[in-house]
DNA sequence: AACCAGGGAGCGT
DNA sequence: ACGCTCCATGGT
């Protein structure tokens, strides 16, 4: 109903489907040459053009540094790719599948929610849970007429007075009450998700740890994908297991060895590399994963 | 430290 | 059809 705004984002090296369906976010549905979504509550479509980005959205809009920071389209992508180890050829191969995967910056109530959904779902079943929960709970936001209604993702406030089993009827099931819990912390001011963004990485990683359903690998992913911690690396079952295929010969290492191989070997952007391995992982057949050994 | 906590996709039979 | 395994894990 309302008067749409459109921009056209200036981009080099950004596939906009590979990215947002890259397993970062959750709530990005793909229709015909466009995505929608919501982003700081704004009804948000976007379409990849072969020089950027075009975008529409509902209402004037003056100022799209809401957009562009969620995309992050000012970060040059061929300067984060020249700080990954260059004798690294897993790491390349995954780049050369993936030329123009990116990280976004989302919210980071919507993504630390979002990742404790994620325990051992797969992501189209994570994707079906945070709709389901969007549509239940979420404020319904304005949409350009002609499109179907899109929800926000439920703020902490929201969902914090809700029980256990409004959650569950979201088919989230032994998630429901970690996602209470750490939605009420978050309210009561028990843990202060604002304040996390001015610490450092390791007093970040365990302020988040605090959260009920919250351990080292989903605090990775909100520290990676929200706060926009450079190193911060995400193991998942499927990276720990390239990582000990590719770095370690297939032998058993701990997590803190691991840790220390991480930083070392991939180095400022871990993150970034971290994204494209998992994107690589997820894309290549089995096949093809079980020929592809040999040494970095 | 093994085991448990939804539910559904994906696979082989 | 049907059973089985696994899944961007963390808590006990």
């Amino acid at each position: 109903m309302a008067s749409g705004s459109e921009i056209f984002l200036p981009v080099r090296d950004y596939d906009l489907d590979a990215t947002l369906a890259s397993g970062q976010v959750f709530g990005w549905e793909r229709s015909n040459d466009s995505w929608t979504g919501v982003v700081f509550g704004r009804w948000v479509e976007l379409s990849q053009r072969s020089e950027g980005i075009y975008a529409r959205t509902c209402g004037e809009q003056v100022d799209w540094g809401w957009l562009k920071d969620f995309l992050q389209t000012e970060v040059s992508l061929s300067e984060v790719l020249a700080t990954f180890p260059q004798d690294d050829q897993h790491l390349r191969a995954a780049v050369r599948e993936c030329h123009g995967l990116r990280l976004l910056r989302q919210e980071p109530w919507e993504c630390l929610a979002s990742f404790i959904l994620s325990s051992t779902k797969q992501i189209v079943q994570i994707r079906q849970i945070v709709r389901t929960l969007c549509e239940s709970y979420g404020e319904r936001v304005l949409t350009q007429a002609g499109n179907p209604s899109r929800f926000a993702f439920p703020t902490a406030a929201q969902i914090a007075r809700l029980m256990e089993a409004d959650l569950r009827a979201c088919k989230m099931g032994f998630r429901a009450p970690y996602l209470l819990s750490t939605a009420r912390q978050v309210v009561s001011g028990e843990v202060d998700i604002a304040a996390v963004a001015q610490m450092d990485l390791e007093s970040a990683r365990a302020e988040l740890i605090k959260f009920d359903g919250v351990g080292e690998k989903i605090a990775d992913c909100v520290l990676l994908f929200a706060y926009g911690f450079p190193t911060a690396f995400p193991v998942d079952v499927w990276v720990r297991r390239v990582l000990v295929k590719f770095y370690f010969r297939g032998r058993n290492v701990r997590p803190e060895r691991m840790r220390r191989f991480i930083l070392k070997h991939f180095g400022v952007n871990a993150g970034y590399a971290q994204q494209y391995l998992f994107h690589h992982l997820r894309t290549m057949s089995s096949k093809k994963l079980s020929v592809s050994q040999g040494e970095p």
